[in-house]
DNA sequence: TTGAAAGCGCTAACAT
DNA sequence: ATGTTAGCGCTTTCAA
């Protein structure tokens, strides 16, 4: 590869002179500055951006980290999220960590590693954040869900930049929903509840029912990681023993798992069993039935994610603040 | 940032010994060996991935450079590739380029600048190759889609590494099975011209009505971008007009717009129009109606990628061979 | 207008 | 077993 200093020894100049022009940093006598960039485009010279990202300290670059990008729910983020990025003038590197933990920790590294500049994540309970100093976990900013621990080596819980929604209220509302059809008897698959969006997700769901007096049978909450394989393994099972009404899934992948289990045991959904969700996105229009949905507002979470993101990456240190946004019911097919 | 010197400083080590017992290289008394090995994870010691890729000239990480990974067949593509470049021990960075040339010679250029080892790149029409070097182009290989051009400075056409499918034969079995179905006036909603997958697919298509001596009018073969909207507009214009029995979408994304300007338009998917598609996926069941498709073989396609990327990478230099795999026809509801 | 020199943090060949 | 030195390719201060 073409080096700057290959570029300077060709024109005896030196590297700095050219590192000058081509930054178009300095002044330069006009002749040499058309030589230079004229020598430089024809060689193909490229900036060896490792080299650059040493000696400046900083990438340019923003991660996003998700835990699934063959969600949908998350590649419109992550699309949301590039928008803004190319507005702001960084470039973003996708990470997908495919729900584990492990996977999530390395990526965090990336951010003491010199990497990337700043972080945005929608964390699936990774804890290696406490890991970070101060100055690392200042620039990164969590989406969608709550990390689990950023304590530091002392044990003290700090707190953290956090772009979320009213999941409590959320939930509450769509069992409302639930119970308003006359649907009294839920089941709910949940996520991770080491996860702080499933724990207020159940959280909102319980405090509904016991606002109607309603019962909720242990085996009606069940556990599942997030993903379609082990939600529908759960779904299938759930609808093998005493049959609930309805059936709210914690997040839109978990629906679709469900949606499949209840068609595959016969049952019409809606008629026979209700399936809601959190996040239902229907990107190209294609599915049915149409689920009916508690929804973030996605693209004000990506906005928001950026901004603090870069603005923390601009060194103003980011107020530790939760910024909750308020969720929307989009009406479907389903219940 | 605790670096290798703050370590060698603290107990009076060189900075090679340091880095030799962090990286378990070379011999280091034991005692030493384990006070800088708890010392470093006590104060949380990252290497600075950045000073280490420049010194060796090599970064680990592979990019994958798909157009539009909100669509499922990318993001199933990048996740299989992920299992197999995690099996050999390189990340994977994840680029998404929104089907836009400018952004996709962006990423082409990472490879010169030293970003990453090795990309794997589902190219939407970018001409940036031509300006990599013959060390750096061995280095990508090219799947799904064959770049428009890799000729050097010279106007040389340079070969490379593809990985692809046999589109004008899918193509030839798909319109035949609509032919047989008794549909013989049909229309094509294609990519841009200038992408060999489009090409070819259409290539195919027009073979087969030629062989049946049916005609194709000329309005009846649509170029889109291969994106929703632009699909979605084109499909409403065709339909719109004199009516096709059937429509090739030539890749899922337009099939899924086709489906949607026909259900908009009053029609019943496969009893008043049919649609067929390249490359449907429906990762989660949900998608009603099945659509019909030819389907390259997704998992041996990354796999075969990350195979010759990886041995590009390792040094061995890349035969430049195109290696054609067979697809295969999923039924489905729509034709 | 241009150059010399230092240094970002790391690794490795070559001492000792 | 450990240290010295050089250098990856770049930017930037300071000097000329």
């Amino acid at each position: 590869m073409t080096t700057l200093k290959d570029i300077a020894d060709h024109f005896a100049l030196s590297e700095s002179t050219v590192s000058r022009i081509l930054n178009g940093k300095g002044r330069a006598s006009e002749e040499t500055r058309l030589r230079v960039r004229d020598y430089a485009s024809r060689v193909g010279y490229r900036p060896n951006l490792t080299a650059r990202n040493l000696r400046m300290q900083a990438t340019g670059a923003i991660g996003v980290v998700v835990p699934d990008i063959s969600n949908p729910w998350y590649a419109t983020f992550y699309k949301h999220v590039d928008d803004f990025a190319r507005a702001a003038g960084y470039r973003l590197v996708l990470f997908d960590t495919d729900e584990d933990a492990d996977r999530e920790g390395v990526v965090a590294a990336y951010l003491p590693m010199a990497q990337v500049d700043g972080l945005i994540v929608a964390t699936s309970g990774s804890d290696a954040y406490s890991s970070l100093d101060a100055s690392n976990l200042n620039r990164v900013v969590f989406v969608d869900n709550e990390p689990a621990t950023t304590a530091d080596n002392e044990g003290n819980q700090r707190p953290v930049r956090f772009i979320g929604s009213d999941n409590v209220d959320a939930a509450v509302r769509l069992t409302q929903h639930l119970l308003d059809s006359g649907r009294t008897r839920i089941a709910t698959l949940t996520g991770p509840l080491g996860e702080s969006s499933a724990r207020q997700r159940l959280d909102g769901f319980h405090q509904a029912m016991a606002a109607a007096d309603l019962p909720v049978p242990e085996n009606w909450v069940v556990e599942t990681n997030f993903l379609y394989d082990d939600g529908y393994r759960a779904a299938v099972e759930l609808l093998a023993g005493e049959r609930p009404q309805a059936i709210i899934a914690q997040n839109n992948v978990l629906a679709y798992a469900a949606v499949r289990a209840a068609r595959e045991a016969g049952l019409k959904v809606r008629k026979d069993i209700a399936v809601v969700c959190f996040d239902h996105i229907d990107v190209y229009g294609c599915m049915r039935p149409a689920i009916t949905a508690m929804c973030q507002p996605i693209e004000a979470l990506a906005e928001l994610a950026l901004n603090a993101v870069v603005s923390a990456v601009r060194g103003n240190p980011q107020p530790p603040e939760r910024s909750i946004l308020e969720s929307v019911f989009v009406a479907g097919e389903t219940a």
